[in-house]
DNA sequence: ATAAAAAGTTTTATACAGCTAACTTTTAAT
DNA sequence: ATTAAAAGTTAGCTGTATAAAACTTTTTAT
């Protein structure tokens, strides 16, 4: 075993969360996170010292949050499966978009490595398949 | 909004699970829900007056738990999805069976009603399409 | 340069879901 | 009928993730 889901969910949404604002804007903001988690100020201090206490951030009071790159390779990996569920979710299932949005990012997090590869091959191959139009 | 996703994925699990014993057993005992759950006995009592002060089951210290029609209802419909998940896994993805079940397991608690039935309907029509083989 | 606003932090409290250990009730064996 | 084992309960504790409110630091506007 490869010591396979080290975060919690929570966790690892903040990870991803932080990829993103880095990804836009070069640096998360700790008030950027709380507004796209939807979550207090407060409680996102005390996520980040975890995050930080396992370096997966850095993290200086008052200052600027940035991924470490064991940080970064878990947000990417979940910013990956949040992407390719979602559009599996809204173009082939045709679920729409917010919903399909929200259901990703729960399922994001609960697939093992393999099944989700798996899952990646399995519509990869649709997607190449002739056999299948709007219906 | 329909008053979906009212309880947490640990009280869909115990009324599952609560669904299996009494299918079963025609009667669910407090420890075997602890043995399919792992989760000492102690901890199990507590959930189960929990379920029963929103009334998914009826429970008296000492006796047998049973599902009231809207647990039932509630533990059907989680079990039907774990097994169309699973069957999905296994068969479709070729995901081994533990970790599909595994799988299942998480995923039944993820999707919103109108997402899962799309998911049903996709897989339907696949199994419906000529064009599939082993590969 | 200062004052107000914005951002970040700390502390205290809450809910949830689990554990351990001690205790009680029920059941089964003799 | 008694007692030992099994099942169930209770009480107190843990860790996780959140909120509210008060406080501190930083930034911004004048």
């Amino acid at each position: 075993m490869t010591k396979e889901n080290v975060l919690s969910e929570s966790l690892e949404d903040y990870l991803e969360t932080i990829l993103e604002l880095q990804t836009k804007n070069t640096v998360a903001r700790s008030k950027d996170i709380a507004e796209k988690l939807d979550i207090k100020r407060g409680s996102v201090t005390g996520m980040l010292k975890k995050l930080a206490a396992q370096k997966f951030i850095h993290y200086e009071p008052y200052g600027y949050v940035t991924l470490t790159p064991s940080g970064k390779k878990i947000a990417q990996e979940i910013e990956i499966r949040h992407i390719f569920l979602k559009d599996f979710l809204f173009r082939i299932l045709e679920v729409d978009e917010k919903t399909a949005d929200a259901a990703a990012c729960r399922m994001e997090h609960v697939m093992d490595k393999s099944t989700f590869k798996k899952f990646q091959q399995f519509v990869a191959a649709m997607d190449a398949c002739p056999h299948r139009g709007k219906e």
